[in-house]
DNA sequence: AACCAGGACACAA
DNA sequence: TTGTGTCATGGT
């Protein structure tokens, strides 16, 4: 046994971990092999799906696991969530093409300053300015022997004391002032993340919008991903395309039109609709306005 | 090689 | 209130 090596094992069923770390909510996990590895906290992670269970392997002490049992959602039960969503034919063809596709349940200041930098940008380059922004001003994490470095999410304090240019020379372009300000507010106090955690979604999300290069749709990618606010709804362009050619085909249909509908249309659990229909149309949905066959 | 990407913002009409 | 240009970068 390598001492540095600690694993369990957590039995879950209807979880796809492939989709679900790489359906664009958490930006950090590779795919080696059949295995996932990132980097949760300040510990290096390696994921495997097992048939009705997720294998975990850290090399840091892990204490008792909650944090990556939480991380994880392994315990929700999705079975009340898909029976919330409204019984209508696009939501349930969703559903069904990505069973098993869970929300992450990650911290707020990486989650937040990750959906800075996620605008107008693709998932793929996300990871990249993710990357080279962990690699520049992470921590080193410990990893086993032979795996190739890794490091934490650089803290706001760190990121505050940080320059404009030096943050954009791992090319986030003009959303560096954004993450910046953003830095800056949550060192400061000024945002305080944690208490978000017990207001109402409301009150919470107009928080998260004072923040420069914060927009709704950013606050509710962290109210959802982070802080588990089910019913938020983020709506971007896949989403918005969602909304448009499965409920409103050949319609006119103003944005706005489309938040008030998806306010009031998916219920309680709006959110993993929401990243149902997210997922659906980047994977199944040939994105042309016709219908992409099911198997 | 155009077109577009898990947007936000200032400003015009 | 709704529409348009701008911002930076690079994947497809």
């Amino acid at each position: 046994m390598d001492a540095g090596s600690h694993r369990i094992s957590f039995p879950v069923r209807d979880y796809d971990l492939a989709a679900t770390l790489s359906s664009g909510q958490a930006f950090r996990w590779r795919q080696t092999g059949a295995a996932w590895v990132g980097v949760v906290g300040d510990r290096w992670v390696r994921l495997e799906a097992g048939p009705e269970s997720i294998e975990a392997e850290v090399c840091e002490t892990p204490g008792d696991w909650n944090w990556l049992r939480h991380y994880l959602q392994a315990e929700l039960d999705l079975e009340p969530v898909l029976r919330a969503f409204p019984d209508d034919e696009p939501l349930q063809r969703a559903a069904r093409a990505c069973r098993g596709l869970r929300l992450l349940r990650q911290d707020p200041w990486e989650c937040l300053a990750s959906f800075i930098l996620s605008s107008t940008k693709q998932i793929i380059q996300i990871q990249q300015v993710v990357d080279a922004l962990c690699r520049r001003f992470g921590a080193p994490v410990r990893v086993p022997a032979g795996a190739p470095p890794a490091f934490s999410f650089p803290t706001a304090a760190t990121i505050a004391a940080v320059s404009e240019s030096e943050l954009r020379a791992c090319k986030m372009g003009f959303r560096a002032p954004y993450l910046l300000a953003a830095a800056r507010q949550a060192r400061s106090g000024d945002l305080d993340l944690a208490a978000l955690r017990q207001l109402p979604m409301a009150t919470a999300r107009e928080r998260l919008m004072a923040v420069p290069g914060v927009g709704r749709k950013i606050a509710d990618c962290v109210l959802l991903f982070a802080y588990g606010f089910p019913a938020a709804f983020p709506v971007d362009v896949w989403v918005m395309r969602a909304l448009r050619q499965l409920y409103f085909p050949r319609r006119r249909v103003s944005p706005k039109q489309l938040g008030r509908f998806a306010e009031t249309h998916f219920g309680p659990h709006a959110g993993y609709a929401q990243q149902y229909l997210f997922h659906y149309m980047r994977t199944r949905h040939n994105g042309t306005g016709v219908e992409a066959e099911a198997a």
